[in-house]
DNA sequence: GTCAATTTGTTTGTTTATGATCGATTTTGA
DNA sequence: TCAAAATCGATCATAAACAAACAAATTGAC
């Protein structure tokens, strides 16, 4: 069997269960557990899936209603701990933002409890919920239909809404980049919403771990060139760091300071 | 079971019951109780849960965005799960209902979550955050700023939002019933709000315990007349229910009964 | 055919996950 | 308050899984 036709297989098993564990793969493939590793490796590198020890644990919120692995795992991996507090600091006090809902966002949203005279836009129940104690923000909420794959407000109120604003600074996760094709996203409604609030927002700050570069999805965003400031984390290729600073993007490297991938491997802490 | 899988697992269950005893997950997942232990270790460390002696406590749950609202409703909250209780019967499948937040309310939005081919729109961040996981609730939300004090939405985006639907049915909160000065409230913003509410529904659901009867609030919201369904409690005053069926109200006393802890609820503090 | 590049399987030593054990600590009930 | 029970943290042993290096098979170009 073909390299590819075996990464596909494993893609199939991954979109009906989730999980998969190596052995189980060794045995549906016919092939050693080395080439499984070496599969789940490649997949891992394309975002397809997380591996754990033993197995896989899938990324892609599929057919399954179940919450998905992304929607669920609020993890506060170091990468993307490092960039929200590093995105932080590029939201000034007496500001309007908006923040776009995604796990990255959602960690940069905690940082902004002690803020005061800044205002915040969002689409996401769960970043008003993080901040509606916060005596010193005020928070507006576009409304809208609640998606239940990515728990973000799209739809007609939504869009009106984000019509009818202007933004100091956006802030929005990314969830794949590429130099050449550019901005794209899983979701189209979630697409739409992210061009508008583009439009809306003087200042446009992307956030992307190192995961998401070289990765194209379903739904076209926009050129690179339309970030103003992305931030990452160290890990992240430098041929891309290089390549978006030459498309006119400021690029911000988050200090991160331990570099293992993976949302919980902190078990085993050797000191 | 991949270790990935088996903290998804966690996820899961406390993603729905805010605390988990260690045993309980012992036996849930087929593991020792070290392995639990260390399960728990990584999701503390991932910010996900809090440890306590024999268990955790969720961080990320959506009944725990709340601390104010729950110490707010532990008055008469025998009385308000009653209500909800009782209302929640009226609530049909299929139906388009809006859902005002308040206390109340939200006790009869934790019942919807089973629910199919319900449709809820609402103004409390809150209740959203509580239906976000239910799979056959279409959630809508009209957005606005968010009100400090009373943590809904209102203002112009709110307003517009309701001006555009029609509603099967509009529960809500009642802060203030008088039988002769009609329906009150103690925010200018909330009265409108609830004004608007009340034309776009056919048919309009009052939640009101037997505290809120007799007492006048700032901001008037309509004749006791506009409602067409009114819950309470069994301590209510019999001449108020008299009088608001005389007005064409339709009155539901929901039966109180005193519950006791059942096995399948874990409490872990013993004041 | 030969040769180089790629892929797969095998071997080896290392790392990780888990359960068991043992005091230490906390909770609980009298 | 004390004592029993439960739970915890730390440590160790073991088995499984891992990465890396190397060998064998396969492929494709010349």
């Amino acid at each position: 069997m073909l390299a590819e036709e075996r990464r596909f297989r494993i893609r199939e098993i991954l979109s009906g269960q989730r999980t998969i564990t190596a052995s189980d793969l060794c045995a549906a493939l016919g092939v050693t557990a080395a080439t499984v590793r070496r599969d789940l490796a490649a997949l891992e590198q394309d975002g397809v899936l997380v591996r754990s020890h033993g197995g896989a644990v899938s990324r892609m919120s599929s057919t399954n209603f179940q919450p998905s692995y992304e929607t669920l795992s609020h993890s506060h991996s170091n990468e993307k701990h490092a960039i929200a507090r590093a995105a932080e600091h590029l939201v000034l006090d007496g500001e309007t933002v908006f923040l776009e809902g995604s796990t990255t966002v959602f960690e940069l949203a905690r940082g902004l409890h002690q803020r005061n005279r800044l205002t915040v836009v969002t689409n996401s129940p769960t970043i008003v919920c993080q901040l509606q104690r916060s005596s010193g923000v005020t928070v507006l909420c576009t409304g809208g239909e609640l998606q239940k794959d990515t728990f973000y407000f799209s739809g007609e109120w939504a869009q009106r809404a984000l019509s009818e604003i202007r933004l100091d600074k956006a802030i929005l996760g990314v969830s794949a980049i590429d130099l050449s094709y550019g901005v794209s996203t899983a979701n189209h409604a979630e697409a739409q919403i992210k061009k508008m609030i583009t439009r809306a927002a003087k200042t446009r700050i992307a956030l992307a771990d190192h995961s998401k570069f070289g990765t194209q999805s379903f739904a076209y965003v926009g050129p690179v060139a339309d970030i103003d400031v992305l931030v990452t984390d160290s890990g992240t290729d430098p041929k891309y760091i290089k390549g978006l600073r030459e498309a006119g993007v400021e690029v911000v490297v988050a200090a991160c300071q331990e570099t293992r991938k993976g949302p919980s491997k902190r078990t085993h802490s050797r000191k």
